[in-house]
DNA sequence: TTGTAAGCGTTATCAC
DNA sequence: GTGATAACGCTTACAA
């Protein structure tokens, strides 16, 4: 690959004239462009990453941390933070974590090796401590770590009221919460505080379910719905902590003949775009997902060039009425 | 950050040593190897991956293209080949191109700049002479650009045979192809070409439709269903080219009153792990995604270390029988 | 306005 | 076995 040099000798200047040319820097007759570029043409010159990243301690990259690239919030959530970076000129490495403990711990050694310019975290596998050691700008979703680290998340309980209100609306007496394993730190919790608070300030008997281990095994969530109904078969609303499991309760109601939503009320959570790819569409509180993926790559920018960022960045959530209620 | 020479400072070595003890070359004694890791232990020290890819020429990194990240099928293929692509040591630039022409083209440019080791291309939209000038180890997913770049693919023809062939089966009299914009490049095309020829083999009046942008306009399948059943009422099986195309068939369906799979049957493509997420489950013809994924970092490796690859990479199809037909 | 040269943090080629 | 030192390709004072 040619390198910077080829170019100013092709166009008979110093390399410094090149660089300059490269990087709009200084003042440069345009015959001098002209000459640069066109050499550059010629070559069919990239200029080295690399090198450039190594020279100026700056590499443009940014790292995001996902648990599962193959769920659809979070495929929705990388898709709409890659468009943000790629506008302001950063690229993605994405790390998939799968929550393997050892392995976000890797990446984060790797994210800093590779001297990115920050790192979004959306998987959360790690305590506190570890984190605290990264000395990189971070930005986190529905996870705060430290005073430090500013961190972006829906409004989760206005979510979970909104949830368990509009249930109580629809006369269900009956409710139950299904969601992953809740780990203490998650801001997701909050989603269940007001599931607990609304459903006993409405007077309605209330059931929390949740699988037992820190993942995403999917089947998990429809042998839940299962033991759900067996367990409890007057149960007459549902509100999943994600629209995934959502549409497993809806499967499952369905495969045991309980008609949603005459007979059973289901509400999701996130608002996929894929939440209306099922019969009836799925209700659900959505999460504005592409501004807080916007917001991550802006509070990283910030960070990166020494701005204060504000710690808090909580999103509005939105009812979507679908046919599951 | 510390870099070589603080810890060769620290260990009072040479930053050769340290070098070499980072790398495992040469013989080291224990004892010096023990200073050294010790002193990079007490600086918290993390080679720099910008600076050792520049000066090895190689940065460990695989450039990957994708059309759409938030689609099911891209999500579990970006989750398994960023897990190869790790397991090898190798790290992931994602870029998303929407099928944005300019986009990819420049995702390319910034990928070379980027001094990628090799690029896997999942997305195209460009034409085949754009993608001749890449001159790095490229890999294709579904298309052939040229006789030098090694394609990956399910066997496209047979899955269409087995999709086709089970909808007459099952008794079909009347049935419906459904896909995206047919690119001619595309090799999803031989879907197609095994749908009209079993059909016609058989006896079977068959249908084609396809949205008219080349694009994932998840919408389109559904109004694209809706006019199909209502221009071709008696149709009996639907094929669609994608398991998310076969959930919106099937959503439409079920919304019109048709039930699946006694009035009408309905067999996807891919394979998605979240297929088993309607009801009834989809009926799909499964690519082995993983395998696949793992191919195209094997084979981006090969090319790296100058072996001789497989141009055609064809992987077997399985049906899997669910509840729509 | 343009050029020289030092530096970014490694690796690799030599000597010793 | 270990250590100088020149690359790797670029940016950026500092000169001119």
């Amino acid at each position: 690959m040619p390198t910077i040099k080829d170019v100013a000798l092709k166009a008979g200047v110093s390399v410094t004239t090149v660089s300059r040319v490269l990087n709009n820097r200084g003042y440069l007759s345009e015959e001098l462009k002209k000459k640069v570029y066109s050499a550059m043409e010629q070559l069919n010159y990239r200029p080295n990453e690399l090198a450039r990243s190594l020279s100026r301690s700056k590499s443009n990259i940014i790292g995001l941390i996902v648990p599962h690239a193959a769920h659809p919030f979070f495929g929705e959530l990388i898709s709409s933070i890659e468009e943000h970076a790629y506008l302001h000129g950063y690229r993605l490495l994405l790390c998939n974590s799968h929550l393997n403990r050892q392995k976000e711990a890797e990446y984060i050694d790797m994210l800093r090796s590779s001297r990115v310019d920050g790192i979004i975290l959306g998987s959360h596998t790690l305590e506190v401590e570890d984190y605290r050691q990264i000395h990189l700008p971070v930005v986190t979703f529905d996870r705060r770590i430290s005073a430090e680290v500013p961190y972006i998340c829906s409004d989760n309980y206005k979510g979970g009221e909104l949830a368990t209100n509009l249930l109580a609306d629809k006369g269900c007496r009956k409710i139950a919460h299904i969601s992953g394993h809740p780990h203490p730190d998650l801001l997701a919790l909050k989603r269940l505080d007001a599931f607990k608070e609304i459903a006993a300030l409405r007077g309605l008997q209330h059931i929390e379910m949740h699988t037992d281990l820190h993942g995403f095994h999917f089947p998990d969530y429809e042998r839940l719905t299962e033991r759900l109904l067996e367990e409890h078969p007057d149960v007459d609303g549902i509100f999943a902590s994600s629209d995934i499991i959502a549409a497993y309760a809806l499967k499952v109601c369905q495969a045991r003949g309980r008609r949603v939503p005459q007979d059973i009320k289901i509400v999701g959570y996130d608002g996929v775009s894929l939440r209306d790819l099922f019969s009836p569409d799925l209700t659900t509180v959505s999460q504005p997902i592409a501004e807080m993926a916007q917001k991550a790559v802006d509070l990283i920018m910030a960070q990166v060039q020494g701005d204060a960022v504000p710690m808090e960045n909580i999103f509005p959530v939105e009812l979507i009425q679908g046919g599951t209620t």
